[in-house]
DNA sequence: ATCCTCCCCTAC
DNA sequence: TAAGGTAGGGGAGGAT
C-alpha cells in the first residue's frame, strides 16, 4: 500500500496480472555454444547472451531415450559435467531441464553447496551430477538416494543407507513422486521431502507447513535472497520477458534479410478474398496463459476451475491470535487507504485465508468471480472446488518462444506486449497471401495451437485500440474482427474498464461521474473529464471511446530507464545488512544496465516505508503491508556506468531520505537518462593499454608556447623540408617524457602497408607529438599544421575560404616528395605521387589572449554541423590505407561523454585526448582544437539545456 | 513559460 | 506462509 507523501491521498498497492508471469531468468552461467541452426535467428544469439534462444537449441537436440522421463533438474553452482552439458543429457534422454528451481523441480543437482544454499533447498534433493552420468553410463536410472550430496535431515539423526533401487529403463517409466516414494516402507526421511502432492484441491487438503526450526525463513539480509525471489517472481518474469522480446523484435528486424518463410508457404489462392488496402492491425494474446501452459501436463484438470499460485491450499493452519489481531488491524487500515469507490482485494478473506496471488485462472475459475491477481484465500472462498497449479516458468518461456518464432516466420512487424501479447500489422501478408482476415486467422490460430499446445485469441481493427477490443470479445480462444463501419456501435456498449489505461483508479473516478460506458464518455463534456483525471488522460479516454488511436504499432523499442526494487521480504534488523542489500541490488540493476551496453545519469531510491499504523508483521507472509512509499533521485549528471557508482549514490540518497530501517518494506533503484555507452574498439583501447601513460587520465595540457619559434622538425629529416615552420622549437617536458608508441622508433614513423590499427594509431599519435610548445609564452601554436590539399578540397568552398581567410594561411604549393619514410599526411597513399600537394601554414594565428577556451571565437567548422563534418572525416579515415579503423563516430561519442561530465580534471583529459585524435585524423592541430570546442559545447548544452551555467562551467575550465 | 523532481497510475 | 516487478506516461508544484 502506498500513500502519497505530499496529499496522503490513500492508494491501495494491487497487482493485478492478466494472465503471464515468469520470473526472471538468473543468468545462466552457461553460455550456449554458438547458432544452432536458426538462420534467421542466427545472430541474434550473440547479442542475447543465450537467453531466449535456450529453448530453440533445446528443440535441436535429438531425444535418443525416455531415460529421464518425469524428472526435471536444477543444476545449483559448478558441476562436473557442467550445466550445459547435463542440459543437453536431460533432453537427450527424456528429462527436463529447468534454468531455475521450481516447485515441478524433481531433483537439485549440485557437486558441492555452501551451508546456505543447502538450508533454503527446501524438501528438493540435491543430487550429485555422477547421478545422471551413471545412469546413462548404465541405462538405467538408478536411485538418485546413493547420490544424495547430502541429507536433508536434520544432523542429529542418523543417515539412513538405502539400498540401490534400480529401475528398468523402459520408456514408459516415470518416476513420479509419489509412485517413488513408495518404494520405501514406512516413514523415513525422504518422505516428508518428496510427498509433495503438485496439483491440490484447495478447499480440502490441508498441509501443515512445515519449517525447519534451525533455518529461519529466508528475508532479504540473506545474501543470497535476491536470487530466490527473483526465481520464484512472477511479475519479475513478466517484466522481463516482456522486455527481451522487444528487444529480440528489435534485434530480429535489424538482422533480418526480408524472406519470411512462413508468408511464402501461404498459398495464394487466386487472391479470392478481398485485397486489403487499408492498414489491418492483429492483436493476439494467449488465453490465461499461465494455466494453459500448466494444463499440458495436466489435462485431466481442463474445463475445471483451475488457477496458478505458490501457495497449495487455502487457509492457512496455526495463525496465532496475535497474528489474527494484526490481520484484521491491517485490513482496517487497507480499507481507510482505498479510494473512494474502489474494490478492495481484502474485504472478503479472513484471517486464515491465503494471501498468496492467483497469477492465473481459468475462464471456468472466472465464472465464479476469481480474477487474477486475487488472493487464494478469497478465490477459495468463491470456489471451493479450485485447484490449483504451481508455476512452470520455464514451461512459460518456451511458449513464449515458440509463440514469437511462430509469428516472427510470417513478418517482423510485430509490437511485442509481453510473453503472451504483440500487436502485429498484418497488412503486408494480407495483400501478398489474398488471404482474407478470417483465412489469416484461421490460419494462425490454428498453427500457433498446434505449435505450442495452447489456445490464444486474436482481435483485428484499424487500428491497435480497436484490434485490441476484438480480442477481447474474441476470448477465449476465438478470432473477431472489428471492421471500420461497426466500430462506433460497437464502442457503445464498451465497459470503460476495457479502455487501456482505465485502471482502478479512473475507473473510481469515473464512477463517480456516473460513467460507465464507452457510450457515456462519448456524450460526457471534455473538460470534465480533463478536469477529473487530468489534461492528457482526458483527451485519450476521448478519444478512445470513439475508437479512435492514432499511437501507430512501435516496432523498435528504446529503453529509457532501467531499475530494480523488491517489495517483499524486506525486513532488515540491522543497518548493515539494509546496505549490503542496498549492494545487492546495486548489482543486480548495473548489469541489467550493462546488458544492454548503456551507462544512465540518474539514479533515483524507491523506498517503501511502514506506515505509521501498520502493524509490524505483515498480515501476508513477508509482505510489504501498509506502506508510505518515498523517493529521491540524484541531481548531479553524473556518469553511472558501475555498480560502485550506483551503490555510493543510493547509499547516499538513503540516508537523505533516512528512515528507520527496521521499517522498511520495499527497497528499489532506478536509473535514468539513459545514453548509449560508447562502442567498445578494440584498436582504441589496445591503444591506450600499451601507451598508458598517455591514457586520458594522463594526457598533459595542450601545449602553450612564449614565442613563435619555428624551426625545421628534427625527428624525420626527409619531411623537414615540407615544413615551413623553421623556427626553434623549444622541447617541452612533456613531449620529452611520453613514452614512445609502439611502432615508432626514435620518434620516427614507421609506415608500413598491412599495419595494424593499433600500428597506425600508434603512428599517428607520435606524429602529434609535432605540437612543441615552448611554455614561457602562453600561447598556443600549431607546429605541424600541414593542411592537405585533399583536406580542404573535401570541404565546400565557402568553408574552404573561410578556413583560409580565418586563419589567415598563406598557403603555398609545395613540390611533391617521395614521403614514404615521412611522418606526413595519410592521405598520401591514396593520392598517387605527383599528384600529392601538401600546403602548410605560413602565418599562425596570433598569440591567444588568456589560458581559458577562446568562447568568441570561431571554429573552421563552425559553419558545419557535425553530422556534416562526420561523412568527411569518415572518408579519410575510411577510404586510406591508414588510420583505417578509426571509428570517428565512436571517438566522438566518446569524448561527448568525457566533455560533459562536471569535473574538469576529466573535462581537461578529454579535450587532450580528443586533441590528440583529431590532430591525428586532420593533420591540422588548428582546426581539431576548435572541433573539439565545438564538440564539447555541444555535449554540455546538450547536457545542461543550454543555459548560461553551461557556458560558464565550460569558460572557468582550464584547457 | 519551462524544466525538474516526486510522485501516481497503468499494463503485463 | 510466499516470492507485491518493471517500464512508461503523465501531473502537481516548486525552481529557474
Amino acid at each position: 500500500m502506498q500513500t502519497n507523501k505530499n496529499d496522503k491521498k490513500p492508494t491501495e498497492m494491487v497487482k493485478s496480472g492478466e494472465g503471464m508471469k515468469i520470473g526472471r531468468k538468473r543468468k545462466d552461467k552457461t553460455t550456449e555454444d554458438e547458432d544452432m541452426g536458426f538462420g534467421h535467428w542466427g545472430g541474434y544469439m550473440e547479442a542475447k547472451k543465450a537467453k531466449l534462444l535456450d529453448q530453440f537449441h533445446d528443440s535441436e537436440i535429438k531425444k535418443v531415450s525416455s531415460l529421464f522421463e518425469g524428472i526435471a533438474i536444477h543444476v545449483n553452482g559448478l558441476t562436473k559435467p557442467p550445466l550445459h552439458e547435463l542440459k543437453n543429457l536431460m533432453a537427450a534422454h527424456g528429462g527436463i531441464f529447468h534454468a531455475y528451481q521450481v516447485s515441478s523441480t524433481t531433483h537439485i543437482i549440485a557437486s558441492n553447496l555452501p551451508n546456505v544454499k543447502i538450508k533454503h533447498l527446501g524438501s528438493v534433493p540435491v543430487v550429485k551430477p555422477s547421478w545422471i552420468t551413471d545412469s546413462i553410463d548404465l541405462k538405467k536410472l538408478l536411485d538418485y538416494r546413493r547420490y544424495l550430496l547430502y541429507s536433508n535431515q536434520s544432523k542429529s539423526q542418523p543417515r539412513i543407507d538405502f539400498p540401490a533401487v534400480e529401475k528398468p529403463s523402459t520408456s514408459g517409466f516415470s518416476v513420479d513422486e509419489k509412485s517413488s516414494t513408495s518404494v520405501e516402507s514406512g516413514p523415513n526421511i525422504f518422505e516428508k521431502a518428496e510427498v509433495k502432492p503438485e496439483v491440490n484441491s484447495v478447499g480440502t487438503t490441508k498441509v501443515v507447513a512445515q519449517q525447519n526450526p534451525k533455518f529461519p525463513t529466508k528475508t532479504a539480509s540473506d545474501p543470497s535472497f535476491l536470487e530466490e525471489f527473483y526465481n520464484n517472481s512472477r511479475l519479475h518474469l513478466i517484466s522481463t520477458l516482456g522486455a527481451e522480446f522487444k528487444q529480440l523484435v528489435g534485434e530480429m528486424r535489424d538482422r533480418s534479410d526480408g524472406k519470411f518463410p512462413g508468408r511464402e508457404r501461404l498459398t495464394h489462392k487466386d487472391h479470392q478474398g478481398t485485397v486489403y488496402i487499408h492498414t489491418v492491425i492483429m492483436h493476439i494474446d494467449m488465453d490465461c496463459f499461465f494455466v494453459s501452459v500448466g494444463l499440458k501436463n495436466h489435462p485431466d484438470l481442463r474445463g475445471k476451475p483451475v488457477a496458478i499460485t505458490h501457495a497449495r491450499n487455502g487457509q492457512l493452519a496455526n495463525v496465532s491470535s496475535d497474528q489474527k489481531a494484526d490481520r484484521e488491524r491491517e485490513f482496517a487500515l487497507y480499507g481507510e487507504r482505498l479510494p473512494a469507490g474502489a474494490m478492495s482485494r481484502v474485504d472478503k478473506i479472513d484471517a486464515q485465508s491465503s494471501m498468496s496471488e492467483i497469477a492465473s485462472c481459468s475462464y471456468e475459475a472466472r465464472k465464479f468471480g476469481i480474477k487474477n491477481g486475487m488472493f487464494l484465500g478469497q478465490a477459495v472462498k468463491l470456489c471451493p472446488e479450485l485447484k490449483t497449479l504451481p508455476y512452470d516458468f520455464e514451461g512459460y518461456k518456451e511458449v513464449s518462444n515458440m509463440l514469437y518464432k511462430t509469428i516472427a516466420s510470417y513478418t517482423l512487424d510485430i509490437e511485442a506486449v509481453s510473453c503472451d501479447e504483440m500487436y502485429v500489422d498484418i497488412t503486408k501478408i494480407l495483400k501478398e497471401s489474398g488471404y482474407t482476415v478470417e483465412q489469416w486467422a484461421n490460419h494462425i490460430r490454428n498453427e500457433i495451437s498446434k505449435v505450442t499446445g495452447c489456445p490464444c485469441s486474436t482481435g483485428f481493427g484499424a487500428n491497435r485500440l480497436q484490434a485490441r477490443l476484438a480480442t477481447r470479445k474474441a476470448k477465449p480462444a476465438g478470432q473477431y474482427y472489428l471492421q471500420a463501419d461497426d466500430v462506433e456501435a460497437y464502442m457503445a456498449d464498451i465497459p470503460l474498464s476495457d479502455l487501456p489505461g482505465v485502471g482502478r483508479a479512473t475507473l473510481a473516478k469515473l464512477k463517480n461521474l456516473g460513467l460507465n460506458t464507452c457510450g457515456d464518455v462519448q456524450v460526457a463534456s471534455l473538460k470534465v473529464l480533463q478536469s477529473e483525471l487530468g489534461q492528457k488522460a482526458g483527451e485519450t479516454l476521448k478519444e478512445q471511446s470513439n475508437g479512435i488511436d492514432n499511437r501507430p504499432l512501435n516496432f523498435h523499442h528504446e529503453r529509457k530507464s532501467v531499475s530494480a526494487e523488491v517489495n517483499y521480504g524486506i525486513r532488515f534488523q540491522t543497518i548493515e545488512e539494509c546496505y549490503n542489500f542496498l549492494q545487492s541490488l546495486s548489482n543486480e540493476v548495473y548489469n541489467r544496465l550493462s546488458d544492454i551496453n548503456m551507462r544512465a545519469r540518474c539514479l533515483t531510491l524507491k523506498l517503501l516505508v511502514r506506515a505509521a499504523d501498520a502493524p509490524v508483521e505483515t498480515a501476508k507472509f513477508l509482505g510489504h503491508g501498509v506502506c508510505d512509499s518515498l523517493s529521491k533521485s540524484t541531481k548531479t549528471n553524473l556518469v553511472i556506468n558501475s555498480s560502485q557508482i550506483i551503490f555510493k549514490e543510493a547509499k547516499s540518497l538513503y540516508e537523505k531520505l533516512n528512515p528507520p530501517f527496521a521499517d522498511l518494506r520495499g527497497v528499489g533503484i532506478q536509473l535514468s537518462k539513459l545514453e548509449k555507452n560508447a562502442p567498445t574498439n578494440t584498436a582504441l583501447s589496445n591503444f591506450l593499454k600499451q601507451a598508458p601513460e598517455r591514457s586520458v587520465e594522463n594526457t598533459e595540457k595542450p601545449v602553450m608556447i612564449e614565442k613563435v619559434d619555428f624551426k625545421e622538425k628534427t625527428d624525420d629529416k626527409s619531411s623537414e623540408k615540407k615544413i615551413s615552420l623553421n623556427k626553434k622549437v623549444v622541447q617541452t617536458k612533456q613531449s620529452s617524457k611520453r613514452g614512445r608508441p609502439k611502432g615508432s622508433k626514435n620518434g620516427t614513423i614507421k609506415t608500413t602497408k598491412n599495419s595494424t590499427p593499433t600500428a597506425s594509431l600508434n603512428r599517428y599519435f607520435a606524429k602529434s607529438k609535432n605540437i612543441e610548445v615552448n611554455q614561457k609564452s602562453q600561447q598556443y601554436i600549431p607546429v605541424n599544421s600541414q593542411i592537405d590539399m585533399d583536406v580542404l578540397k573535401e570541404l565546400p568552398e565557402e568553408l574552404r575560404e573561410e578556413i583560409i581567410k580565418e586563419y589567415q594561411l598563406n598557403v603555398k604549393k609545395v613540390e611533391a616528395q617521395d614521403t614514404t619514410s615521412k611522418p606526413a599526411s595519410r592521405i598520401e597513399n591514396k593520392v598517387s605521387q605527383s599528384e600529392k600537394q601538401v600546403y602548410q601554414v605560413e602565418k599562425i594565428l596570433p598569440p591567444k589572449p588568456t589560458n581559458t577556451v577562446p568562447m568568441s571565437r570561431k571554429s573552421p567548422f563552425a559553419n558545419l554541423t557535425w553530422e556534416q563534418v562526420k561523412p568527411i572525416i569518415k572518408k579519410w579515415t575510411q577510404s586510406g590505407d591508414e588510420p583505417s579503423n578509426i571509428d570517428i563516430e565512436m571517438i566522438a561519442d566518446h569524448f561527448k561523454h568525457l566533455a560533459i561530465d562536471r569535473k574538469i580534471e576529466i573535462l581537461q583529459s578529454a579535450f587532450n585526448f580528443l586533441h590528440r585524435i583529431f590532430s591525428v585524423l586532420t593533420c591540422n592541430w588548428h582546426a581539431a582544437y576548435f572541433k573539439i570546442v565545438d564538440i564539447m559545447q555541444q555535449g554540455m548544452v546538450a547536457r545542461y539545456g543550454g543555459t548560461l551555467a553551461v557556458k560558464r562551467k565550460f569558460e572557468c575550465c582550464e584547457m
